[in-house]
DNA sequence: TTAATATAGGCGAACGTTCGCGCGAACGTT
DNA sequence: AACGTTCGCGCGAACGTTCGCCTATATTAA
């Protein structure tokens, strides 16, 4: 048999098709019979309601639209993982869900896909990961008037609903942890400039090192790509200063920098932890079982999830937005390697 | 202005409405001067279809469901993300976008949400990733009658279409490279039993290590969950065995588990790919640059997701299937810690 | 000249909902 | 007994498409 509709349902329990829809949509003045006369034919026919039907009549899809972006390199994202998974739980919870599309490396040319996927209706709104300063997708976005939140912070002049957890907070913590070890050399390996939550982390370290009166040799920030492979060189190139001038401690902008760094440190035969202090950052879960376990900074994902998704929807059911830039403080773990 | 409707377009257009339909879709006869006109009203307007109404009238929905598991441990999975990624693109290729929901962890109750999902007509069919032999989701797929296609196999006397790299293939050739590197105790990492997957690789092993007339002793297969921390622990295991008794090269049924035993072969003072040889699965991106760099299989999944969709998409336009299970080959890529 | 045919485009209907309005019956109030 | 009010439900319309059929005009053939 065909899919049976709201006029099946209606004929089986003997009332009209939009009485039936009144009952499902619990509005409406009904019988406590007849809505059970209701539920039991939906029941045995199996009823569900059409979406594009539902859609078309509500001019609403419930729909959010998420841009997958590859990475340069294919590294493992841990946090944009997390972020993801627990942002689809969320809007599961009102009723949405998460529609994935790809953009095209030609930023200007890609945007249009957000444009269209909008004016088609076919999403409600978009969540944004891994933003920048000056970032295209918000800029186009706030200007097309398409609701969006983004995790991560862009341009602190743009006005637009964001969620993002204190780097430069957490790495503050590292490096002041990494003082309290007695550690007075400290070297950062972080992203190429250009990066916003690069500056974000590199402005904590430079700042704790100001604040501890410990001098900070430009040589000792290194900048590179964020893969194991990088990390990997650029702890070379650090362990490569001088033995007087060499750091004695390294924090990374990223766990996977950090397994780099390590790999270096072992291959120069160094002991982690003991000859040379590593830290990494966003507890990926294999920083707990590296050898020796991984230092690091984890952020509160599931909260930025959630408000991200109370951000986006409450835009797009025209709420009132108390505060649109959310920040959140991000947890120091201290393990074996620093 | 509110959104431009078909109406719209054709009053600036001084025709139809239909007939800008008819000409939107390629479809019926008008003069190259009308449909010049149709083209440019559409083009000052901005009109985009709205998606809602298309898929109501034709009843179809261009969306594809993907039910996103968690992992136990939150381990990332490169396949997955790989695959996912590249099924993304193809269905693009083809006007279909991915629509990404969570089921519930008791997986018998769940089931539902794909018959809903299916029955409101919201996606057109599902893909399944990480199958397993008995896979209930499968077998609840196949006896309700609705399009999918897995990434992976599951019980070989059940009639879907799948697409899978052969795992034994692979395991074989990493264990006849190992014995070609003068190994003749070689152990295996795999996963608990009662994984698909596993029992193939499993298998490649067994059969490799007949094949050369070599011994396996129980003990030289470990097993345990898909973590760098298993990996570790279940590495140590090997290397307590007697000298004369222990794996002089251990074969690993994941990445992530191969990291965790060169971890525990470096703290335990072992030199990679000289005191004992190490080998993986996946090729996951950071293998490359591990310390020393992984010897591994590399799937291609890029394949596996064209010919996923490929299948998928056979099914839902009803189109004859000329194979329903496809099984493609791994590469190994052999690196310094074997 | 007439009839057959092709061509361009209009028209009505339908896809399956939701929503507001309206109407009769039952009820309570004066 | 007459009247307002509430309750339960039906009815028409609309959301924006696509699709098949129909018609009017232009074109060709007999």
């Amino acid at each position: 048999m065909a899919r049976p509709t709201l006029k099946d349902v209606a004929a089986q329990a003997g009332v009209s098709y939009q009485t039936v829809s009144k009952v499902l949509n619990q509005q409406g003045n009904v019988t406590p019979e007849t809505e059970a006369r209701i539920w039991q034919a939906v029941e045995t026919l199996n009823y569900t309601p059409n979406v594009s039907a539902r859609n078309l009549r509500t001019q609403s899809s419930n729909l959010i639209g998420y841009a997958w972006q590859r990475t340069m390199d294919d590294a493992p994202r841990p946090v944009l993982d997390q972020f993801l998974y627990e942002a689809v739980l969320h809007f599961e919870q009102h009723g949405y869900h998460l529609l994935t599309f790809l953009v095209g490396l030609e930023s200007d040319a890609g945007h249009s896909i957000y444009r269209t996927l909008y004016d088609r209706q076919q999403v409600e709104g978009f969540i944004l990961a891994d933003t920048n300063n000056n970032d295209p997708r918000i800029a186009f976005l706030m200007s097309a008037n398409i609701p969006f939140t983004a995790f991560g912070r862009a341009n602190d002049d743009w006005d637009f609903c964001w969620v993002d957890v204190d780097g430069r907070l957490g790495m503050r913590e590292v490096i002041r942890h990494l003082q309290e070890q007695g550690h007075t050399r400290v070297g950062l390996i972080t992203w190429p400039e250009g990066s916003r939550a690069g500056e974000e982390r590199e402005s904590g370290y430079t700042h704790q090192m100001a604040e501890a009166g410990l001098p900070v040799a430009p040589e000792w920030v290194a900048r590179g790509e964020n893969t194991v492979h990088h990390g990997y060189h650029l702890m070379q190139q650090l362990l490569a200063l001088p033995a007087a001038e060499r750091p004695t401690a390294v924090a990374c902008v990223s766990d996977q920098i950090a397994i780099g760094a390590m790999n270096a440190a072992l291959a120069n035969g160094l002991v982690i932890g003991q000859d040379v202090a590593i830290t990494g950052y966003d507890n990926a879960p294999m920083s707990e079982f590296l050898y020796p376990p991984l230092t690091t900074v984890q952020q509160p994902i599931q909260e930025v999830s959630e408000q991200v998704v109370n951000l986006l929807l409450k835009q797009i059911n025209q709420e009132p937005i108390p505060q649109k830039g959310i920040l959140l403080e991000p947890k120091l773990i201290i393990r074996e390697s620093s």
